[in-house]
DNA sequence: CACGTATATGCTATATAGGGTATATAAAGG
DNA sequence: CCTTTATATACCCTATATAGCATATACGTG
């Protein structure tokens, strides 16, 4: 459970981070907002916070918990590279071969396409 | 396995889509340049179809893959609300609180922090 | 110091994702 | 047709993350 995206894939947790974006707030308002069991909450903080995530400051019995900006902005930084993407391919191109044929088998179903006899799969090496 | 999130937490998935912002690629392709078995290859591409990740192509024997703009966008979109934050956030006050005992204890290690005696805390309703 | 509040942690059970291997399907070509 | 190439799938196995519950720890207060 070592990258930020594993992190991030667990729902409550990502709740926890929206949650905390708004503004820094204590175990128990955390559980009472998601109403979430209190030690699901205290196992979610420790997750995000072992990952930098989120810190925490001890306020008497509370713990009071505010968001970090290292990792989102590492998940910002991987999803750069397909922004350049979908920036290139305005989408001119995509719809274009979509279009013609949408629902008719939808993408999950592999599309049939017409071509050219093709030369021959060289044997490889 | 549903959202777009548990999607991109596999590094391998990750690794294909990566190869993927380039240019199109058949499952051969994947499978060498990537160096994994196969069986792994066509999983994964599977589950990157089955959420829009990836839409496929027949050619022949070959299924040629290639990426989508709008499962990713998603996870842009969820990332928004963070750059709000670390936008507001320029650090300054972030760099205050951490700076004076960063290494000390680190974040992970919940900060103790001085206080002025607390209003007593409410009984909850 | 006994008690209430706030949070963390230990333990167990369970579900499920991912790897590995073998095999099915399908298309081309001789 | 039989073989080769290309990809998908079925099956089994294991590792591990999460939930749920109980309990420990810690702080403050009367």
């Amino acid at each position: 459970m070592e990258s930020v995206f594993e992190i991030i894939a667990e729902p409550n947790r990502r709740a926890i981070l929206s949650l905390l974006v708004s503004s820094e707030q204590s175990v128990g308002e955390i559980e009472r907002r998601l109403r979430m069991p209190q030690p699901t909450v205290s196992k979610h903080l420790r997750v995000l916070r072992e990952a930098g995530f989120v810190e925490s400051t001890v306020d008497a019995q509370r713990r009071v918990y505010r968001l970090k900006s290292g990792p989102l902005k590492e998940i910002d930084a991987w999803l750069a590279q397909f922004r350049r993407f979908w920036a290139a391919h305005v989408d001119a191109l995509e719809r274009h071969l979509d279009r013609m044929d949408r629902e008719q088998h939808g993408s999950s179903t592999p599309t049939k396409i017409n071509r050219k006899k093709m030369p021959r799969p060289k044997p490889r090496r």
